[in-house]
DNA sequence: CCACCAACATTCATCACTGTATGTATCTTG
DNA sequence: CAAGATACATACAGTGATGAATGTTGGTGG
């Protein structure tokens, strides 16, 4: 039965697909090794040769999407960016949920399919260490943005405005996976973040 | 063995404290009912007594908690409410889930701590029932709000306003839960809900 | 005051899942 | 082309959870 290194890589990539689907249709916790494997069209022995273990599954399979969140992870540039350039950003990300299906199907797994607790904790470290870097991100741009200018509506509390943002971007993303693309995403997502934006925005 | 009636109701709100508790803790699919049971104090037997399985003591268990978005529910008035109420809503809903423990921990289980499929479905009735409540109470404020007026910014769009306006209370919420109270819920809220709600006030 | 039933505890049978150990056939390398 | 490593399949033992069946004791209605 001993395959190429190509038909493994196929092989793993399967099982890969099988456990994606399954993760997605029946959670985490409810689905068993075996039935991954027989969605596989294998046994789990297969599985065992590929993966550690369960958690060590989930982890690469959540490893092959890229996540909406690292949209905002910064170039490593100069100077912490506009406003105008965190909505642009904002959107893009946004943008890029609304095309890519694994995308959709990883992130909501991640949200509503699997418990934050116990052994999966660790798995779930690539997700809030991608959250972390876009709030740090985006608390950057507005304390930079508001000590700028010495006048406005209100110039203390950047760190508010930023939290705001972040949970009104995390509240759309969650919102629209949870009722299966009930609006339209980069719309609402454009409205919503214009109106966060528009007190805080350079030129015109 | 036999105990009082009054011995009986304690015992009962004992297993659902113990639940509760194991729940947030290790997640709903990783405790078992032994382990409610002993946290509990008692054995099997004794939940096997006072609910039919895991997920009727799930949903008695939800059922002790008022959720937030319970603050929604239109008091069967005349009119849609004024946008200014419905900020006033709002706040008074953010106020209560700060302030409330329990409400806190079972809405922490209800996004963090379960799976949204299979057997568990059936038991998140009540939750999405009340995010729908709120949803439609959102759109029809907003519709009743842009309709009356013609001159303003946007008049076309209300769906999308309630939408965005949903997803950020929603948001908020979950993030103020994830992060474990790392910001101040009221404050941050009333900022972020004057915000999206500025531009659509009657009065001054 | 006694029979009965509520409120549990205990025991049992069953099953599904995990991890590992072993088998095995095929590719691959010297 | 032989020998070993690879890529699985199969078999096994162990664990722990569920649900039901049964045991037990003490309140409670008649």
């Amino acid at each position: 039965m001993r395959r190429t290194k190509c038909e493994a890589a196929q092989t793993r990539e399967a099982i890969l697909d099988a456990a994606e689907t399954l993760f997605f249709e029946n959670g985490v916790a409810a689905t068993s090794l075996s039935q991954i494997a027989a969605a596989a069209g294998m046994t789990r022995g297969a599985i065992y040769w590929h993966f550690e273990n369960k958690v060590d599954l989930f982890k690469d399979m959540v490893d092959r999407a890229r996540l909406p969140q690292e949209a905002f992870f910064h170039d490593s540039r100069h100077e912490p960016a506009s406003v105008r350039e965190l909505c642009e950003k904002t959107i893009e990300a946004l943008a890029f949920l609304a095309s890519d299906e694994r995308t959709q199907r990883v992130m909501t797994i991640l949200m509503f399919r699997c418990e934050y607790v116990g052994e999966m904790q660790p798995a779930m470290a690539r997700r809030e260490s991608a959250d972390e870097h876009m709030r740090v991100e985006i608390a950057r741009i507005f304390d930079h943005a508001l000590s700028n200018r010495a006048t406005g509506p209100k110039q203390c509390d950047a760190r508010a405005i930023a939290s705001g943002y972040f949970c009104a971007v995390s509240g759309l993303i969650t919102e629209w996976l949870k009722s299966d693309h009930a609006f339209d995403l980069v719309n609402v997502g454009s409205q919503l973040i214009e109106t966060l934006a528009a007190d805080h925005l350079e030129g015109a």
